[in-house]
DNA sequence: TCAATAGTGTCTTTTAGACACTATAGG
DNA sequence: CCTATAGTGTCTAAAAGACACTATTGA
């Protein structure tokens, strides 16, 4: 139910600031490859910003705001993405993710927050918004590592090199994405840290984009309106951080129906026979499913498909 | 991110209340059963209560209320959960389930409601609550059916007759799960229909609950501490409304890793060979999953996994 | 005896995964 | 020629599903 009238003895309806948080998700070629290294390696990069004033302030955050008195959750959801990065009918996939709003977690009062997952085919470097001092890419990566670890030696970027020359965004020194870098501190946290509980919404918003992917075409969403079949491959193998055999899923991935329609037309390539181009096809649902390469018995990991979300428990506290 | 400090030139915080629902389920006997039908023929129920007040008052309504200034969102949801159903320490399965908030969901206002699904083993008659007329546990199918029909004939209870003799609650005219009786309106709407965008929000719950049980255990949290692959069967059959061959049942239940451990007692049976009681494993994932029998290749009719959770859309509107 | 449920085994089909082999581009 | 990517075929193992058969109870 929604509430009650006055006259019912329940706990008086507090209120409270309603605000949407995005996990929006591109891929991007890894930004300072080393040279030597496979370019166009491309990584998964989440959309953060900045915020300009307390709690937090310098902090890196995801993109969000209120909702306005009369706008919808979805209504909101779209227009901080379009705010923030500047595209205003967006491309890809947006769904909501879960809803935070434990007490606590907003020093200055309660606020809940919505959040939603996009994802994207690459999209423009972002556009300083009006609410925070700057936004940009970051890799997904460097934010998840348990501590500054789990990068690749020399294929993560190095410190303050995310950001390929020239993209307009200066290297910051509060650049979060900076894993190998020395932790600066601001109010005695680690600098690195994302503001609020954006962190653990991070963690379930990627979790939530690698089992959509394995149920649903999703995966296209990250892709132009027509792509390769090899296309589709990195965007598996990036997202599940995995590596795919291509045969098998070249063979996959045609025969679940629906799921890629042929265009006839096909791509040219620098090197390599040219591939056929194909479209998404009208499928909501993959049958069978590309289920993640699979760690043996034991349980993998997650508590839940979150149903229609497939598997991924969703964790209603900071 | 959660929201922005006065200065930032956002879109004013718009104060909403704040609310939780509950799509609880439950297994039960199906009530009316005419003589002549197989008994104790388990049915997926919900948990209605019944408007004492506007709007909607008169109508059937997911239990729900709003959520304490100090209080958490599932604390919320166990609480309202609690008061419903007189049990204290509930046992089964709690998540979050999915938040609605567009405005105009609720005429007072705007009223933003996090919806929680609850699974749990045979609960008793519900206690009427404080903020309630009634409530009573009713048989899923006959509110998910488009308009009367797909209510299996004589399968299914008879108008008034939902409740089983002496269960306490009177059948009452408004009666919500009388599919097969005559319409009734009560200001201009069809008084069967739900208050509000509960419909909506039960039918997500349903979809969630039947996608969680393929790739989780949750299953087991319809039975009681320690069940026979056969309860275990039966819950599967009744949530996903299917048949399954009770041999290749037990050959995937017991050999999914983690699912299920022997006690090594047996459990009696009014006929038929005593069966082995297991209690719920350690596993938080199954693998393999127990999936649901497959509609051919064509799109199965959901568009997320959600998840891992898997599959099914997460909608945000009523 | 029979009916009913529990549990095992066997066979076929589908799918996943490993991997050989051919096709078509650029250098 | 080479290398690199695209795409097909073939084999094996795992899993799904159909279904025969045995086991153990109550009536």
């Amino acid at each position: 139910m929604s509430s009650e009238p006055s006259p019912a003895p329940e706990p008086p309806p507090a209120l409270v600031a309603l605000a949407v948080d995005l996990v929006a998700l591109t891929l991007r070629p890894a930004a300072g490859t080393p040279a030597g290294e496979p370019v166009d390696q491309d990584t998964l990069h989440v959309l953060l910003v900045q915020r300009a004033y307390p709690p937090f302030a310098g902090r890196w955050a995801l993109p969000g705001g209120f909702v306005g008195p009369d706008e919808g959750l979805r209504d909101a959801a779209t227009r901080e993405l379009a705010e923030e990065t500047g595209v205003r009918r967006l491309p890809g996939h947006l769904e909501q993710l879960a809803t935070y709003g434990d007490p606590g977690r907003d020093p200055r009062g309660r606020v809940v927050s919505v959040a939603f997952l996009a994802l994207a085919p690459g999209l423009p470097d972002p556009v300083a918004g009006s609410d925070a001092a700057s936004s940009r890419w970051v890799p997904v990566r460097s934010l998840l590592a348990p501590s500054g670890d789990r990068v690749p030696l020399g294929s993560e970027a190095p410190p303050g090199s995310e950001v390929p020359a020239g993209a307009g965004v200066p290297a910051r020194s509060e650049d979060p994405a900076t894993a190998a870098g020395p932790i600066r501190r601001v109010d005695g946290a680690d600098e690195r840290a994302l503001a609020f509980d954006h962190l653990a919404i991070l963690r379930d918003g990627v979790e939530r984009a690698r089992s959509k992917i394995e149920y649903s075409p999703a995966a296209t969403a990250f892709c132009p309106p027509e792509f390769t079949v090899g296309q589709l491959r990195r965007v598996y193998e990036t997202v599940w951080d995995t590596r795919l055999d291509p045969r098998n899923f070249h063979r996959k991935v045609t025969s679940a129906a629906g799921f890629l329609v042929p265009t006839g037309r096909t791509s040219r390539r620098d090197g390599g026979r040219p591939a056929e181009l194909f479209r998404r096809g009208p499928a909501t649902l993959l049958h069978p499913a590309m289920l993640r390469p699979t760690a043996p018995p034991p349980a993998r990991g997650q508590d839940g498909a979150g149903g229609a979300g497939g598997p991924g428990k969703i964790p209603d506290s900071p």
